[in-house]
DNA sequence: TTCTTGCTGGGCAATCTGTTCAGTCAGGGG
DNA sequence: CCCCTGACTGAACAGATTGCCCAGCAAGAA
């Protein structure tokens, strides 16, 4: 769970060039290939790095718009909903929080007038009670994890 | 942009299984080596497969919470609210959004003390007006996209 | 001091990758 | 009806990488 720098070297150059195989690693970061296999290990053992799935982009595959939906949910109705919203390709995450709402999920659709279809798929299932609907326009900062790698990587160096 | 029935079982096969070569892919799929290689190479350069980075679990860097942040900006500001936020590590993802709000985030903190100091650190910066947060409790659905890849694969295939 | 842990540097066989080639097949256009 | 294009197959090759093992070494813990 403790990230020391050559994990967040490893992790940060791996996101870099995700092809890049474990001995370019090795030479690149002026360890031995063992060391830089054995910290791989470590980290996905560890859970820390969760797999190499391809990262697959909605829009390429027809789907541009992205939005995400507040739910009020009705009491003791959780559990069917979430079972519902993941029957929806459409759906591709869904929390539960605290705050006004009480999950909040990523939609994508193919169209604005698509995300309406999608929107009363979602909705149209007894246990929701309201639905508030902010449509992404821009997205400045797409997901990432490298700064809070190196952060880490520092933090734990600073010990 | 168009992803057919091959494309669809390459992208499902690769998530399920990300470790896995494009040899053993085409044997699987009981396809050429070739054919693999050239709708992986295709599907890279359209853009449908953006990468192959490592999926990075917050919780286990430290950081076990989860919670996403409506933001109002003040007229004009937005750009400056972009290129703060984007300086700071535990925002995980930014977007403009319709609504309520003009922008949501999602954050991550060490603690929900801790995420007191990241919402200091998001909030504490002139452009912003005001912030409500949601704390992530659950994540029933995580990020996802094999659904929509089928859906995808099956919509061109019904063409 | 002795033990444990992690890193190094090396070596091995097996496997995979990148690339190229010729041949086949289906669909579109002329 | 024929030709061309694009896509897939099956095969081959050299070169590189992987998984695995080992012994030596250094630093910190007991």
């Amino acid at each position: 769970m403790a990230i020391d720098q050559l994990d967040g070297r490893i992790i940060v150059l791996l996101a870099r060039e995700p092809r890049i195989g474990v001995l370019e690693m090795s030479r690149r970061l002026g360890v031995a290939r063992g060391t830089v296999q054995a910290r791989l290990d470590r980290l996905q053992s560890n859970g820390v790095i969760r797999g190499f799935g391809p990262q697959v982009d909605p829009a390429a595959l027809g789907y541009p718009v992205t939005a995400f939906a507040t739910l009020q949910i009705r009491q003791g109705q959780g559990a069917d909903v979430r079972a519902h919203l993941a029957t929806v390709p459409e759906v591709l995450e869904l929390h539960t929080t605290t705050g006004s709402g009480d999950m909040l999920c990523r939609l994508v659709a193919r169209s604005n007038a698509d995300l309406q279809r999608v929107i009363d798929l979602v909705v149209g299932f007894d246990g929701i009670v309201r639905a508030a609907t902010a449509i992404v326009m821009e997205n400045p900062v797409p997901l990432r994890i490298i700064p809070l790698v190196e952060q880490a990587a520092q933090d734990v160096e600073r010990t």
